[in-house]
DNA sequence: TTACCGATTGACCGAATGGTTAGACCTTTC
DNA sequence: GAAAGGTCTAACCATTCGGTCAATCGGTAA
């Protein structure tokens, strides 16, 4: 599809049926984010998306497709590629820029991560495919994580208290945490940088830059 | 049907009002929780109690206020007292215990812990009560574990590292991370004597022996 | 002009929803 | 007996839901 949609503002035809497409998709975005799907009519979608409800029906088949639709371009900024950024630095500034990149995704993106999750947890069925991509996404993030914590103890950056994959889960856990707290307590709970200094602090030992400590019992 | 075989109030009629009141709960209480108060219609609940749609708002007088009743008794389990069996251990031990503690009621009580997240994510003017309700349990755990630290770290146990509110922090993050992980991946996600040794080995310093087979494994 | 076709609409449909009502049932009290 | 009042129900109501359909509008090609 999208074959010649380019010409904005010409006169062809595709040209207007793309931009209703996009108003009603980002209607629904906007509702389905807030009330989620059971608690938003498609009259409602219709009325904010100011068109009748009937072209919502000819543009998508059917509720749930519209509904799959919304789900598919609110999880496009999910997809980043870090590696590039990443390439220069050592593996101790790569995991914690890595922690960090977590952090404020996490703050940035609040009301659709919100969305997500509450989505996965109550209609399973419905968002049997978006639960797929995330938990890849989540996968991807954690085998990250995880090699670079093996090449950072290779090299002896990093103790070898734990393996790589129980001290990932253990830092993603803590990150998962620093969101809950995010989305039920809201912005207040916790700074992202006092969790990445933790971070810093529980897996490479007690570190330079804040020096208020005294020696720890890192062993 | 089933007239008078209560016996409690003789044959007052409150015995059968009660007892279809109940089953009207019980049935509510299933259905609630599988599929969320907006896909829950008052006709399925009243098939599953047996009993008429009319009675059920015979005995609430709206589907708000059933739900809220539903939520109350969903709720009670959560009221515990860790004192009374803490009250001999030393901080060390009661630290690890009320981890211990909050591990396995998140494991044992999943489902609802499931329903109520859900709930207080998604439809925040219905929860305003469960909201605060919870967040008050949640202060009582977190306030616990602050002066639990605080003690311990007076007393040399625990190196004082951080204060006893920012290891609070980073603790109940990492447990919420562990819930986190247990709702969207199942059981297997990781194993609660793990993550308890964990957290000791991180506030106490590892005490190089297996150090968690004192008398603290008994809970 | 006419014929065609994608895009768009108002009017409509059957099903289900939360909630109401008029009255029946049952037990106690006089 | 009859009156009273708490308990329970079948039938009903207005509204809203997701979805359909015949008809139209506007631009393009002949």
């Amino acid at each position: 599809m999208a074959a010649s949609q380019v010409k904005i503002g010409s006169a062809e035809p595709q040209a207007h049926s793309q931009h209703s497409r996009d108003e009603i998709l980002k209607a629904a975005m906007q509702l389905f984010a807030n009330r989620g799907f059971h608690e938003t009519s498609m009259s409602e979608v219709a009325r904010e998306a100011r068109v009748s409800k009937a072209l919502i029906f000819w543009h998508f088949k059917t509720k749930e497709e519209l509904f799959v639709a919304v789900l598919n371009r609110l999880l496009e900024p999910y997809y980043i590629d870090f590696a590039e950024e990443a390439a220069a630095m050592d593996e101790r500034t790569q995991i914690l820029t890595l922690v960090r990149f977590y952090l404020s995704f996490v703050r940035d993106n609040a009301s659709s991560v919100r969305f997500f999750l509450t989505q996965m947890l109550r209609d399973r069925h419905l968002s049997e495919g978006l639960t797929d991509q995330v938990l890849k996404l989540y996968g991807g993030y954690r085998a990250m994580l995880v090699e670079l914590i093996a090449r950072a103890q290779e090299k002896g950056i990093c103790p070898k208290r734990f393996t790589p994959e129980s001290a990932t889960g253990f830092i993603i856990s803590a990150l998962n945490g620093i969101l809950v707290e995010h989305l039920f307590l809201g912005e207040s709970a916790i700074e992202p940088e006092g969790a990445v200094e933790m971070v810093g602090d529980w897996l490479f030992g007690n570190s330079g830059p804040s020096p208020s400590d005294g020696g720890i019992s890192a062993a």
